[in-house]
Parts: C-alpha cells; sequence; structure tokens
DNA sequence: CAATCGCTTGGTAGCGCTGTCAATATCGGT
DNA sequence: ACCGATATTGACAGCGCTACCAAGCGATTG
C-alpha cells in the first residue's frame, strides 16, 4: 500500500521552486552556482528561500551528488597544543563557507590512522588534512586512488601524495643546536618524549648538529617513548643531569618538557643561563614570559592550519595551488634561557 | 529518456544482500539491529558484507531514516585547554561506537552559538552537546523543541534544557578562598580574564567567601575582557599589586594566569608562598610540577566530556540516564604556593 | 533569412537506504 | 492437532536532491 511519509511542516526545496514560481531543478542551481541563474530568477528563489527560511538537507544532496561537504581531518592528539593551534587555523578557514570538518584522533598509531583513513574515504569527502608523511603503504596507496585533494601537513618531505605543508624539524632542531654553539654551549644534552616520526627527525636534526661540531656523546641523550608533559620534562632532566652532570646546556623536543626542565633546575638552584642553558620547541606563548624567558624554535601552526585548509578549498574550486609543497620555515627566538655563555 | 547513473564497481546493500541470499532489507537490518535476525541469516549477511569490503553509504541512510548518528558539540574555544580534555573525553566515549562528532566553536559569543545551533538541528543531528547554561533565549526555545538528547556541560545550574554535567563555579572559587582563608591568608587578590560566565560565578564565589570573612575589599579584583594568557598572569597581577600592594595571596580564575602570576613574583623575587601565595583554577598538568608547585582546584574535565557523550548515546540506545543533572565537583588541590602563612 | 551558437530553464529518473505494513515461519499451550 | 502469539522476513515506495539530457530563445553570422 502506498503511504506517503511526507513530513507536513518541512520546507524542501519544491516548496522554495514553487514560491519562486520556477522549477525545483533551478531552485537547485540557485544553491549550488547562483551566477548560472538570470538575475531576475535568481533574487525571486533568494527570497523565497529567505522567505521560508530554507535549509538544504545535507543528506540528499550528498546521496544525490555523489559526494560531500565534509573535510577530513586527521591529527595524532586532541590534546597536545600544536594541533590545537593547527586545528584552530583549520577552523577558521572554513569559517563561514559550506564546508565542514570530521576530526579523527589517530592516537599516533599509523595503523588507527589507516583506519580512520578508509572509513572517511568510504564517505567520499571533499577533501583530507592528514599528519606527517609517515603513512602505511596501504594507506598511501588508498589516498593515492582518491579523488580529492589531500594535504599533508606538520613538515615537509619528498613525494608527497598530493599537496603539503609544514617545516623542517631536522633542519629547525639543527638551527637551534647551532644557536646554542654560537651562543658558547659545548656539552648540549637532548631530551625527547613520545618520540613520534617529527621529534626522532628533531633527534636526527640535533645529532647532525652536534656531530659536526665534534661534540657528539650518546650519554646526551635521553628519550622515552612516553607522552609529553611539563613532569616529564623534570624527570627527564634530573635522569640527563644523572648521566652527564657535566652538560652546560639542553635541547627540549617541545616546550613543555623546556618548561618542566626549567622547573627541575630552580629545585636544584641551577641558575638558567648561567649554570644550565634551555631550549624549547613550537615556542608556545608562556615560553616569552616565563622567568627567565625561554628560547624556543618558533614553527607556525596557525598558518599550517590555516593554509592546509585554504589548500583544500582552492583546489575544490579548480585555483589549485601553483605549489603543491609549502614550507612555512621556522625562526629561532633567542631569549634568556640561552643568553650568551660567558 | 531514462539513463540509469549506475556506478559499475560499487557496493551497495544490495550487492550483500544478493550473495548472502536474503532481501536488502534483511541486510539492512543487519546492521542496525543484528539480534533481530535468526542467527543463520545474520552469519551470512556477515560474512557477505565482509567479502564484499561493504561500507553503508551514511548520506542515504540519512536521507532514508530522517536521522544522522552525528552528534554536535559547541564548545567556545579550540584553544583552551580546559575544552581539549574535555572533548578528548568525548571522543574516547566514543571511540569504536557508531556515532560520530561535529565539532563547532562559538567563540565565546551566544549569538554565533545560536547562528551554529540552527545549523546543527536543521541536519537533525542524533544529539547535542553544548557549553554552560548562558544561551539565548531564542537558542533555548529552539532545543527545547527538537527531539534529542542534549547535555549542557561545564556547569551545573537550575532549569536544565534536557541533561546536564559539570560543577558549580561559585562553589569551586568559594572553596579556593575558604582554603586561602584557612591558611591564614588575608588579603586575597583576585585576577580574572575573559570573564565569560563561568569565570563570572567563579568571582561571584570569591566575593562571597571575601565578604563572608568580613575581608572584601574591591581594590583586590582586577579582571579583563582579553582572552587568558601567561603573559596575561603577570600583566594582571602586576596591576593588582599596583592597586594593592600590601596584598598576600591571589586567586587566579584558571592555571595560565597562575602560572603568569608565578613568573611575575620570580621577576619581582617574591618567594612564593612567603609573600605571596598563589591559587588556580583546573589544575592543568603542570600546576603540580612547577617550583613551587601550584595549588589549584581540580576539575573533571575528561570525565565531564566522556560523561556528557556517553549520556547522550544511553539516551539514544533507551537507556536514559536516572538522574539528568550530574554534578562531578572539584577538590582544592593543595600545594606548596598556598603553603601555611606563618 | 536560414543556420548556428550560447545561455537559461525544465523534465525525468535515480542516488542507496529504511519506514511501514503484510506475510510467513515458528512455537508453546491445551 | 489446532490456535493464537511471537519471531523473522519481505515488498514497496519514498526520503530530498541533483545528474543528465533536451529544449526554448534571442542573438549572431555569412
Amino acid at each position: 500500500m502506498a503511504r506517503k511519509r511526507i513530513t507536513p511542516g518541512k520546507i524542501r526545496l519544491a516548496e522554495v521552486a514553487k514560491l519562486a514560481g520556477v522549477s525545483p531543478i533551478t531552485a537547485s542551481r540557485f544553491f549550488r552556482n547562483p551566477e548560472a541563474l538570470s538575475a531576475g530568477k535568481r533574487a525571486r528563489v533568494e527570497s523565497a528561500a529567505k522567505e521560508l527560511g530554507y535549509v538544504p538537507n545535507l543528506a540528499a544532496r550528498a546521496l544525490a551528488s555523489q559526494r560531500t561537504e565534509v573535510i577530513g581531518v586527521l591529527i595524532p592528539s586532541l590534546t597536545n597544543n600544536v594541533f590545537a593551534d593547527v586545528l584552530r587555523g583549520i577552523y577558521d578557514a572554513l569559517d563561514g563557507r559550506r564546508y565542514s570538518i570530521q576530526l579523527a584522533n589517530t592516537r599516533y598509531s599509523i595503523l588507527q590512522e589507516e583506519r580512520l583513513l578508509r572509513l572517511f574515504l568510504a564517505q567520499k569527502p571533499a577533501g583530507l588534512i592528514i599528519t606527517g608523511i609517515n603513512q602505511t603503504a596501504d594507506s598511501r596507496r588508498i589516498m593515492e586512488t582518491v579523488d580529492c585533494p589531500i594535504v599533508q601537513i606538520m613538515e615537509v618531505g619528498p613525494a608527497p601524495i598530493d599537496m603539503m605543508i609544514g617545516f623542517s624539524h631536522f633542519d629547525a632542531a639543527k638551527a637551534a643546536i647551532a644557536h646554542l654553539l654560537a651562543q658558547g654551549y659545548r656539552r648540549i644534552g637532548f631530551l625527547g618524549a613520545r618520540m613520534d616520526p617529527r621529534v626522532q627527525r628533531r633527534l636526527d636534526g640535533y645529532r647532525a648538529a652536534i656531530t659536526e661540531a665534534a661534540l657528539f656523546d650518546p650519554q646526551l641523550i635521553v628519550t622515552t617513548a612516553i607522552p609529553t608533559s611539563v613532569t616529564l620534562g623534570g624527570t627527564l632532566f634530573a635522569d640527563l643531569l644523572a648521566k652527564a652532570p657535566d652538560i652546560d646546556a639542553v635541547f627540549c623536543v617541545n616546550d613543555d618538557l623546556a618548561l618542566g626542565a626549567l622547573f627541575e633546575c630552580k629545585r636544584r638552584h641551577m641558575a638558567v643561563p648561567e649554570q644550565m642553558a634551555i631550549v624549547g620547541f613550537n615556542d608556545l606563548e608562556f615560553m616569552a614570559s616565563s622567568e627567565p624567558t625561554l628560547s624556543s624554535v618558533r614553527t607556525n601552526r596557525y598558518e599550517m592550519g590555516r593554509n592546509a585548509a585554504m589548500m583544500v578549498i582552492e583546489t575544490l574550486e579548480g585555483r589549485r595551488p601553483a605549489e603543491p609543497v609549502v614550507d612555512l620555515g621556522f625562526s629561532v627566538m633567542e631569549r634568556q634561557s640561552s643568553a650568551r655563555h660567558n
């Protein structure tokens, strides 16, 4: 038996079209490509839509058009401040646009990432933003075959899947060490936590710089797989001091560790920078207002998120960015904690 | 003319049903309510789906069923650590479940919130999580008429729209001040930034406690609409000292301000807590490992997010929580920065 | 003046799934 | 063995929108 499942009060495209005196398909076009309509009809549809308070049904649109206006974002952590800034950039770029964000947390697991990727791509996203350049072979293959703009963020490297925006963690760490060396420090320790691929590359940069200066010593390196925290910074710093009591500086792979190291210095009544220089990474807001102020490597996280989203949007709108790989660089912020070593 | 738009390679529910030897509707039921099938068919559909790598088309499902499996989340800030924890809780609760999250940032504007709310509700979300209890009258009316579980988070108060989980910011601030009073402090300053409704209630709590002790003095209060930061904490603390040089303690509405105040003390060579006690709010991770360790009011942010999501899910699954309003409480973490005043 | 072109508009059918109800199978009780 | 109740299964149409193609129409062209 045919029982119409009509929803009485709901305003559909057909209602708008009727009020505007056009066909439904013309009304549909108004929402997708207003320029295709003649000025008269455009105005009629617009006012009809406003009068009725029409809101398009995205599910119907997605089903009929076989695509969505959702941009998938895969990040490894929700807690890390670094990603908060990136996300803010992404959301800001999309503000007021038709696209929306679908966020997922890979928890630093590339297997989890692959699973989420399959889930995302099955729903035909308009675009994809994914963290880093270390995906599983399968993930990579899937992404190469899929037909939507993809931006890898947080770092740059060879062979982008599609587009890429970030900076060289290797160079950034190397520059931080170069700064310490230039300031006269010689026994420079390394503190690393979580040791995800990007942190690993910072370690490589440290190693390269310190080896070039013929100052390498494995005793100077303390790392752990444990997620980062300020408390952990203190602990790792204590470990480092136990292994190498004669260090005169420490490079921390992020600012939380640096802050933890600073507090540990205070607890031990070690003067910073006189007895111990400290350099962090990311340049979170607090680094500039601690006592002493803490040196760090500034990374452009908000811009990274914002630009990544813009690259996706522009590609979708047919204005593909001229340069698919964007290096946003970094800058070493030289502050009190790494002032010149007498 | 009828030209079928058939997508050749795609696996639809019909294909799965055919391979399993059942009708499409039975296969459909398998994915929504497996228990409704006989064991035999259930196994057949399951293996057919796996063999074909079937992934349901969510747009079609949403269109046909007139609902989505998306839970909308409205938060005022993406940067604030506090919400990072809440979000983590929400995402964790939904992990492995069918529901997904649609996140939106109100930027502390209830007008923006209302706009986003309309946008969300037009897409018929499965549920909604919204921050705070201060919505526009229109927002409130819209939410009251909509038929999906709604949880207000971050605080508790009278007249929940539907469900509510949080704690009393008034009581929490009052408890922090009570602690300082009990420790022997008498001239207790207040530092507030952003001054959103919840911060406002913390100010109310401060005022109530300090008035009860007959120690109220408007000179002790420094607030600003500027968003919070560590740097701002230092600045506000300096302002406070200028207005009331004789203060012996300061209560900061969040931990960033508290950290900024601590650094400012160090810059001024003021001993903490001997010359200046400091208490923060939220108990972020670093509070326990600073030097000196910083007292704070612990709030259960992760649990709040997690429970809010669970309340939505349980309602959706017909197991509505017995108690619609959950007070998660708080605890005053007494640390070195507010040690007993001689 | 017929042929051509580009712009705008409309008709038709179908996107993949599920709500509704009907039909059939199964079962225990008497 | 029969009956009604319950558990399973199926048929049909429709959710609201857009892809596709065709047609109308005035302007342009040789």
